[in-house]
Parts: structure tokens; sequence; C-alpha cells
DNA sequence: GCGATGGCTGACGCGCACGTAAGGTCGCCT
DNA sequence: AGGCGACCTTACGTGCGCGTCAGCCATCGC
């Protein structure tokens, strides 16, 4: 394929797709082993096509709207058949419709958590601004840890 | 209070919550473990009442849009201070407006996976139409299972 | 020649959110 | 008295999504 003058670098290393959505070569390879996503090679070298970006790209979307990577399996094998066996496109179709459902809901929870924590805010702004109005819209890091309630553990960070 | 009247039941087995909202006793002792949750007791039986309901609620909530437990907890603590220390406030907001921002990613997420998904329904549908339209509207449990895919795991069901 | 860099493959470890026995307590029913 | 059902505690087990470490190429620049 002499496509090559149109793009320029029509594949990835496992870094630069790192670098690009923000996560590790572990994950990736992660991802690999779970059969979501399936490089090519060169020699040992993990070669990426725009393809596979394309699904890691709906892999972390998938995520971050709490799918698990079982079902962002499933979701990406849809795109792959095309025609293939009927019961198996039907049970498809009625998880998928399953998860439609779940994600409106879902939706509807984050407005619902959106409202508490911006009213939340508020409130405290409002207390903040009595108190110390130095430390209004400051980032986290800016202002110092405190201590960890019981029960509770540290994160990375 | 005289409110017993209009309350005819103020309190609530653990079981009771665990049916109303789709969750295992376990769980409940979980969250009162991690000191999101404090019922009464009777003897050792837990009594919850109706603000323990409310904040499992404001728990199974915040789960399903994704909040760890231990923010989850922050975000009740907020509730019971009121006039806490000024530095903590600040720290809390500063943490719940970065939670605000990531819910909104989250629902354009949502909004884009949910696209994702009726479109891929929308190709099966055709699909089914054309090979077996008596599958259509089907829910998964009456279509039947299939083989399980290279590193998938079951899940409970 | 040689360290630094980047990638690779196991394999073990970890935090989270529970599941799951195993065994004990209590009130009620027969 | 005996058995049940609901609740309890303690404690170990589990699935997921990686982190981390060890050990091993290949290549690049000096």
């Amino acid at each position: 394929m002499p496509t090559e003058l149109r793009r320029p670098a029509r594949s990835f290393t496992i870094r630069q797709l790192c670098q690009e959505f923000g996560c590790t070569p572990r994950a990736l390879r992660f991802y690999e082993d779970k059969g979501l996503i399936s490089p090519e090679r060169d020699g040992m070298n993990r070669v990426y096509s725009y393809k596979d970006r394309a699904r890691l790209q709906l892999i972390l979307r998938g995520k971050r709207v709490g799918l698990a990577l079982s079902e962002i399996g499933e979701i990406l094998d849809l795109y792959e058949l095309g025609d293939g066996c009927a019961t198996q496109n039907a049970i498809s179709q009625a998880k998928f419709r399953e998860r439609i459902r779940a994600l409106e809901s879902q939706r509807r929870d984050i407005d619902m958590a959106v409202d508490v924590l911006q009213e939340a805010c508020s409130r405290l702004e409002s207390q903040l601004k009595q108190t110390r109005p130095d430390l209004l819209e400051q980032p986290v890091e800016a202002i110092r840890p405190r201590r960890p309630r019981p029960g509770e553990m540290r994160r990375a960070g």
C-alpha cells in the first residue's frame, strides 16, 4: 500500500499510545491479554495501527462509564463480525439494549450526583468566604493533606 | 417527637433495606465497617433509621457513577459537620470540584457510548430482520447462552 | 566495548468490594 | 425441649485491573 506519503506515521509504538491516552504499557498488554486488542508485531515489538488506536479509545471510554473489560470486548467484537451467527447477534443486541438502559439510568445518577456535589460546593464556599477566603479556588495539592479517617486507605499520589 | 403515628415503621432491618435496594447484608456490613453508615443496635441486631436509608441510597448512587467508597465517605461526612475545620472544607471543596468535572466528562462518555451501542443495535436489528426475525426484541435469557471467549470470565446470573 | 533506552515475557503482589463458609446468639413456634 | 429463621462475628477466598519487579534482547550514541 503506497499510502505512506499521506499517512506519515500510520503506526504507533506502545509508548506513543500510552502518552496520547494517559495509560501505561502494562495496561495495553493487559488488554491484549484479554483479547481486546491485537497489534501487529515487528519482531517482538508491538505495532499499533489506527484501527488499534480506535479500539483503545473505545476501551478507555467504556472503562470510564463503568463497563467491565469483558463487556467492552463484546462490543468491540461486534465491529468485527458483520455477518456472524444470528443467535449470537440476537444476544448481543439484547445485551446492548440492557446496557443502554443501564447507561441512561447511570446518566441520571450522574446528574443527581453533580447536583449533590454542586450544592455541597456552594455550601462550603459560603463557609470558606467567612473563615478562610484565601483557600478558595485552590487545587487540592495546594492546600495540604490531612489525617486519614478510620478505615480509609491511601491511594497513589 | 410524637411522629410515630405518621411514620408507622421508622426503622428497617438489614434485610428490608437489602431487598429495597437490591444489595446484600454483607455489603451493608461492609459499608458500616468502612464508616459510611452507622445504624443503631437492638441488642446485637442492626436497626436502620430513615437517615441511614438515605445514606445508603447516596452510597449506591455514588457507586453507580464510579465513586470509590472512600470518596463517598467524604461526601457523606460533609453533611454531618456543618462547621468543621476550614482547611478540611477547602480540600473537600477542591475535591468535589474535581469530581464534578470528572462526572461531567463521564456523562459525555456515556452519551458517546449510548450512541455507539444504539448504532450497533440498529445494525444488528437490520441483520436480524433478514435472518431471524423471531429473535427480535427477546430478552437475553430467552435466547440461550454461548461459548465463553478466551480470557472471558463468568459472572453471577 | 558499554551504558542508556525501549520493548519483551513471566510471575508475583495489591487494593477494592465484596462472597463465602463456619460457628454462635436470640426470639418464637410447636 | 427442639428446631427454625434471622441476625451476628471472624476470617479467609475471589475477581478485576492493573503495578511492579526480575530477567532478557535489540539498538543507539559515545
